[in-house]
DNA sequence: CATCATACCTGTTCGC
DNA sequence: TGCGAACAGGTATGAT
């Protein structure tokens, strides 16, 4: 579920809390996750925040960067000075922080704290030289992102030239970068597509609603947080909202807010997909 | 090269 | 109520 909704929302939080100020020391407490030699990067300065599709970038004082994917469990939270709201640790924090799911603690000059949990361990962090950041792999093969390059000409071509299922087009890094299961089930609904249609089946019209359909999911889901269905949260450790704002995600078996209809959940390339039977077509 | 199934993990939800 | 099975979904990898 984190999305470039929920990847940009990290992003926002952590240029508020952690830019200008020096990491010094971290804690790897999981070599798994923390892939590569922290001495690297301690004393560094953090001066900007990137985001290519889902992966976030932090860039350095020092000539390094961190490269970071959260996947679907990991989550960055800040505690310290300048927190806004003092929230109360959201529930969805497995163990707390630090706690049992805590693998990395960078401690700040400020004194503030960078905790990086994830329940699964699906997620990771790894250093290269800045310079290097565009040749990594997964950056490298990015294709473009909704809000950047990704124009209608330009998705028009991606969605034609293959005859793959829509929806697992939408969800390929390689294709568009950004868009993952909650996105694109919305998407496709908001343009009255079938999830199952053939990418390279759709009509003018149809190309033309469902580019402006990602790009309104996206900007809904980045007004609310992102969503928090499943483990979510901000830096800030409170939850996003989106999850109660989908259109058709997660809507199995209630009304179709547009005709009444019931949803329908199928599998697609192995994942929950929502759909109403009757008005997307 | 393109496409597809599976592995990676574990907390939560579901079904009996 | 309890317990095992199924589920959640982003991406790397190997198979086709």
């Amino acid at each position: 579920m984190p999305e470039l909704p929920e990847v940009e929302t990290v992003k926002l939080q952590l240029q508020k809390y952690v830019v200008r100020h020096k990491i010094i020391s971290i804690d790897v407490k999981n070599r798994k996750v923390f892939q590569g030699d922290e001495k690297l990067i301690t004393g560094a300065t953090f001066t900007e925040i990137r985001r290519f599709g889902k992966v976030l970038v932090f860039d350095l004082s020092n000539g390094y960067s961190i490269i970071s994917h959260i996947k679907l469990t990991g989550q960055y939270i800040y505690r310290g000075p300048n927190l806004k709201n003092t929230p109360t640790l959201s529930k969805k924090v497995v163990g707390g922080v630090p706690g049992t799911h805590t693998h990395v603690i960078f401690n700040l000059d400020h004194g503030g704290i960078l905790y990086y949990n994830d329940v699964r361990r699906f997620g990771w962090i790894k250093i290269v030289k800045t310079k290097d950041v565009v040749d990594f792999d997964f950056i490298k093969k990015l294709g473009p992102e909704p809000f950047g390059k990704l124009t209608l000409e330009e998705f028009k071509n991606i969605i034609s030239k293959t005859k793959r299922v829509i929806k697992v087009v939408l969800m390929d890094q390689s294709k568009i970068g950004g868009i993952g299961n909650i996105y694109a089930n919305d998407a496709l609904w908001e343009s009255k597509i079938l999830p199952s249609r053939t990418s390279n089946s759709l009509n003018e019209d149809e190309q033309k609603d469902l580019y402006k359909a990602i790009l309104k999911v996206l900007e809904t889901g980045m007004k609310y947080g992102g969503a928090s269905e499943l483990s979510f949260v901000t830096p800030e450790g409170s939850e996003g909202s989106y999850q109660m704002h989908t259109l058709v995600y997660g809507k199995q078996k209630t009304k179709c807010k547009r005709c009444g209809t019931i949803i329908v959940k199928t599998t697609l390339g192995g994942r929950g997909t929502y759909f109403c039977p009757k008005c997307q077509k």
